[in-house]
DNA sequence: CTTCTTGCAAATAATTTGCACTCCA
DNA sequence: TGGAGTGCAAATTATTTGCAAGAAG
């Protein structure tokens, strides 16, 4: 894999980044330092990163991929009304993997949790409101 | 919600496969039985569905929106290689949740959870093959 | 050099939406 | 009957791809 200007901007914003994020928003984020960067570069790149377990591809409710580093593991709780997210702490997988891995005899290579509610913010509102 | 005859067919074939469906699949499985259903009418009742509760809906890794009955909750172990599925007995997470909910303040309403991998087949392949 | 990458523009594919008509409650 | 639900076709939106020009090793 060749080391070029564009990737290595790419993973410094993702690195920079608390938060995954999609494509456009990655494309976005450069535009200031790299005005000729083209959207598909972007999204040619991550899927790369992703296929090279650099970066974690994750496809969220809303239909669009964000990317994170994947050695930052991280789970979140997400809020279903306004998308407030917090970090869960603590990975209680990697127990169950090993006893997968050998059941199963599958290599894992990773793998995508993500827990849904409603924020306390929110809950709040829905009881008012009556939906 | 009203009761339509679309609407109990869809359901219907969610009950009755064993995987997740995306909304092309569910409608292929109906153009025998409601040859003028539309397939615009499934994405709105799986759609609606979810946002329900009565179903799941997950984003997976190609960007498809599979959808299963949620009372049916389980987890995969996909190939990243070749799509194969073990399903993974048992959930870990209800005593995570249980833990989160007190934590945050959040009322929990599911979550999705896939982990990923090569199978035994693939992971041979690739070796031989020096990817 | 020569192969891997990029930029651009055009092509896909999944999903959404406007609107007139239909059917359940 | 009245409004929720449907079918159809057109519109969006994220993502992908072909190709000629550019840069990395």
């Amino acid at each position: 894999m060749k080391n070029t200007k564009q990737r290595a901007a790419i993973l410094q914003v993702l690195e920079e980044s608390a938060d995954p994020m999609s494509a456009e928003e990655v494309y976005q984020a450069l535009h200031g330092r790299e005005p000729s960067l083209a959207l598909s570069t972007v999204y040619r790149n991550l899927e790369r990163f992703a296929e090279e377990a650099i970066l974690l591809k994750d496809v969220f409710g809303d239909g669009v991929a964000r990317y994170s580093p994947a050695r930052r593991h991280g789970h979140y709780l997400v809020c279903t009304s306004c998308a407030a997210r917090v970090k869960i702490d603590g990975c209680p997988l990697h127990a169950l993997e090993e006893g997968l891995a050998r059941d199963t005899g599958f290599s894992i290579e990773g793998h995508s949790l993500t827990i849904y509610g409603k924020c306390p913010l929110c809950a709040g509102k829905e009881r008012k409101a009556g939906r």
